[in-house]
DNA sequence: CTGAAAGCGCTTACAG
DNA sequence: CTGAAAGCGCTTACAG
């Protein structure tokens, strides 16, 4: 049992670093020196102060540690929501990255509020975080651009690092590290594996507008259409609020309550949304892949559930390169961009077309 | 854009308080007291005082702060894995609460392992997190018990509180808060629903001896059964090892591998273990509910996605109480105990029995 | 290899 | 309502 230093009033306070040194019969300047473990120390003097710091079950002050100029041992995140599988997934990457630097995580959630977001970066940037990660879909507009230059300047000058994790790169003048993954590349391999079983008709399912993730998910998807000399149809494009189970059914039921089914795959913007629309099929006695093939986009635990062939991300890579690289990096505000790659994974959702579904023509 | 101060190097630098004062024509006293907000203040100072701010762009540093003996701004959670919804759900809580007051929260993961669990909870001692809330399924074997009461005692000398969710109180001698759900009242309530559907041969899968979850919803199985004046056959209690998907598929099949079929209904202890289980039994072309009736425990996402009955618990509102008593509570150290109640959530995983499978009888 | 002392950026009695 | 000064618990040149 530890014992703990009485302060005057006889309650129990935590030992400090002066406590060890009288305990020790040392000066504080040899303790921190221990401590730290880069000086010469003489081994006599080590264990006489490493046996202090036991029986008084010693833990450095952060605060005080940090104030003195010691570079401080955490990395922030700052994610919508922690239950989304996507950044549940990237946050573990991060956690195990940080952990094996002995690095602590502080994690910001915003619900997609911008007030929450900048409370949350203030709050890092008074803990003097080492690197402050955002992920996530987003709307790159003026706006957007102006709000992460600044803080990715402010970041800076504090000694801090920014990381944007599967967010587009803010141009050259602004200090930021950028992690991306091939949306635009999964996207084209999963519409050309539906074009391979023969489909024409794909219906794209959770368009939006100016949201990076859906948009290059969109573009992989005519680059593929295109390659395979099938006619782009705009209208075979359907869009999507958010990218959840519910707008996916959503999306399905509106399209099969609209008329005659016009497509033959689907090609959903997430396995999220892939699950939502396979409920609305489900609903109309249309079975996957047996009358309607399907496929998605992140390779997360629902997609396993359902046999969904999808496109895998390297959640989790993300996460890790993202603490790698802003670790990594000396000077702070450095600027990086890396790309990492994604692949489809092939499940039972995917039937070849029989020339069931009619077209337009 | 705000001005950054440059140091005599030329390098911008963070702007401080005292640069706030210069800037101001006022002192750092003031600058403190009018930042703190609990202090009078003349108007006119005041708005010289946030203009300053404004213009440098300053954020007081929170090291200097926490070392002055203000309360940090923080809690921490520490978890086995952020991907685990159970988790995540529990952590999205203790975020949101964190949020609404102010607070940062810092996140630490163990992958279940001890040295990490120790690393990270020196960390935040380290870091004076206001609350430290561990959350998750354990063996409370007498190492644990010490363990805990070692953390907890730590924590309350250096003004911190422990907080345990869905873990079982450690003593009345040990300083930690309690935040448990009800494990046995709802396995109870799922296990009488399969008995008031007419099952009697009703499989439990995922025992697993000495961890209180798992063995508290075993409780409740029993408990029901003696209550409806079913016989008790510890030949259908199935043991598990880890409560995942993995596992329920694995113990489902060896099951059905074993012999022929003598259970007509599941009781899943949580719902990844009934998605397992759901999978090995449509190998074997046995469907849910009609061939065989199942019940989990959780009411998280891949529930929804199969259709099962399950047992509903609050885990954000775990999370939101366990930060919401920490903060309450004055005095650092301090006990109470809290249970928050589970329900029942009806899908379409139940049959009633028409006696096909056969007893031992 | 070790010690005395300055300093990091705040807060808060203590005076006025 | 405001200021000068001590002090929080460390680290690190500066001496020796």
């Amino acid at each position: 049992m530890p014992r703990r230093i009485a302060s005057g009033d006889g309650k129990p306070r935590p030992a400090t670093i002066k406590d060890v040194a009288r305990h020790a019969g040392v000066s504080v300047a040899t303790v921190s020196r221990i401590l730290s473990g880069t000086y010469p120390n003489a081994p006599a003097t080590r264990s006489k102060v490493m046996r202090a710091v036991r029986e008084l079950d010693y833990v450095p002050n952060a605060h005080a540690r940090g104030l003195a100029g010691v570079r401080p041992k955490s990395v922030a995140i700052v994610v919508n929501s922690v239950i989304s599988p996507h950044y549940a997934h990237v946050a573990q990457g991060v956690h195990e990255e940080a952990a094996r630097a002995g690095r602590l995580c502080i994690v910001g959630t915003t619900g997609g509020d911008l007030e929450r977001e900048l409370a949350a970066i203030q709050l890092m940037r008074e803990e003097h975080a080492e690197a402050v990660i955002l992920v996530g879909n987003v709307n790159p507009d003026e706006a957007y651009r102006e709000r992460m230059a600044g803080y990715a300047r402010a970041l800076a000058a504090a000694g801090s690092q920014l990381v944007l994790c599967g967010r587009p790169p803010l141009g050259p003048d602004v200090p930021a590290i950028v992690v991306e993954y091939d949306n635009t590349g999964g996207a084209f391999a999963a519409t050309s594996h539906l074009l391979s079983a023969g489909h024409k008709r794909i219906l794209f399912l959770g368009r939006r507008s100016g949201y990076t993730t859906p948009e290059s998910r969109v573009a992989g998807y005519r680059a593929a259409l295109a390659a395979h000399g099938v006619p782009h149809d705009p209208g075979l494009e359907v869009d999507g609020a958010r990218m959840v189970r519910r707008e996916g059914y959503r999306m399905m039921r509106e399209r099969l309550d609209a008329g005659p089914r016009d497509f033959t795959a689907v090609f959903a913007s997430n396995d999220l949304i892939a699950a939502g629309a396979r409920e609305a099929l489900r609903e109309r006695g249309l079975r996957i892949p047996e009358d309607v093939s399907m496929v998605g986009f992140d390779d997360l635990p629902p997609a396993a559930d359902i046999d969904l062939t999808t496109v895998y991300i390297p959640h989790e890579e993300l996460g890790r390169t993202a603490v790698r690289l802003a670790l990594k990096s000396e000077t702070p505000g450095a600027s990086e961009h890396v790309l990492l790659g994604t692949h489809i994974v092939v499940r039972d959702s995917v039937c070849p077309n029989v020339g069931e579904a009619s077209g337009p023509d």
